[in-house]
DNA sequence: GCCAACCATTATGGACGCATGATCCTTTTT
DNA sequence: AAAAAGGATCATGCGTCCATAATGGTTGGC
């Protein structure tokens, strides 16, 4: 057996520190190279890991992107989720809630909304496609879960297409906060999402019964 | 002078020839290997053309994406115009004209769709952007060319996100029709646009007028 | 304090792509 | 038909990255 303690940690606390080193240098370099130009061996000089080490934390530049980028959507999902139980109870109060507190934390770090929304598209790598799911269906979720069962999603039009449309647009806001040399103001860009969302979804003209 | 006919050719038609097929090759290697991994050497052997004469051609593999992607851009601006000016003269008839047209255009060659949508975001490449802004202007252009003089942009809200927001939307419904194992119908995804933009400028609720 | 485990640093071999140079076949001119 | 231009095929030098192996310094057990 090789389960021996080295500076404190045993071999597994070792392995999983190596682990948490390279991807918290995944996440600098990859928004500041980008995905293809963060190579194994910057990856290892930046987490001052060996390279051999490398490969018995992960299979691959791929799979590590995979792990980051999975990371990234749960803590999004988290912080979300807090923001939308925090808001009133109505379709319109959960909608904005959910798009402030989603613009609010990918925002809140440059890196989080460059990996989210650039690298993972130059990736082109398939099991990330899998992830994007994930996110689509939680977006679903907070539409679906109106309150009083009203199905938000009009008529004639395909609903999978148009929360693809809607997450679309959103995601063009962040990627222009994100590359523009002259960011606009992140309430701008929740603004700009809110309205639109507010005026696709015919539930929000349904909704000034709380207000009164 | 080495200007001397060759295969029935002058020396700037056959340099002119060789482009063509440099280009024609890129259309169909940047949508089936993606823009990083069509190698100048599978360029050339594709349009049988020497290794060494692509760089009499073009500086580089990003030169030539670029050309590619202008020439994209070109002929879809054009195909657009010729769908706006046969539709009928209000906003919603261009509206819908434009979009229809658009995603005629585009999803008529899957290579097309797939360059314009996807590849071109991957390279990353710095003189792209100038022409995703020329884009973007004419997307103005249909909207601003209102008839009466109707400002189609509400108020409160920055005109500009929501330009942007409605083509990453229009964007984002394409790239799934590209990458989709079971693409939606053309038809679908041109109602669905055409919907969300109906929705979100509210001059189109301004014009029934011609209809009656 | 000595040995052995541990691990970052530093090679090694192989593959690939870029850019350029050399070779040889084809086409045009005379 | 011979000479010369034109261009594709093949070959080279260079750099980068991946993947693995050898090296050497550090730490823990005894």
């Amino acid at each position: 057996m090789s389960g021996r303690a080295y500076r404190g940690l045993s071999a597994d606390e070792r392995q999983a520190d190596r682990r948490e080193r390279l991807i918290s240098a995944a996440y600098t370099l990859y928004a500041s190279l980008g995905f293809p130009g963060t190579t194994i061996e910057r990856l290892c000089s930046e987490a001052r890991i060996s390279n051999r080490a490398f490969y018995e934390c992960f299979s691959g530049r791929e799979e590590l992107l995979q792990v980051v980028h999975e990371r990234c959507i749960e803590e999004a999902l988290g912080s979300v989720a807090k923001s939308v139980q925090e808001a009133p109870d109505t379709f319109l109060g959960r909608l904005e809630a959910g798009i402030a507190g989603y613009v609010g934390f990918v925002t809140q770090d440059r890196r989080r909304a460059r990996i989210m929304h650039l690298e993972v598209r130059r990736a082109g790598d398939q099991p990330l496609l899998a992830s994007r799911e994930r996110t689509m269906s939680a977006f679903y979720k907070v539409i679906e879960d109106a309150p009083e069962g009203t199905a938000p999603v009009p008529s004639g039009v395909d609903p999978h297409l148009l929360s693809l449309a809607m997450l679309g647009a959103l995601q063009e806001l962040i990627v222009d906060w994100v590359l523009a040399e002259d960011p606009p103001e992140v309430e701008a860009v929740v603004g700009a999402a809110v309205h639109l969302l507010r005026r696709v979804f015919p539930a929000s003209v349904l909704q000034p019964s709380e207000h009164a």
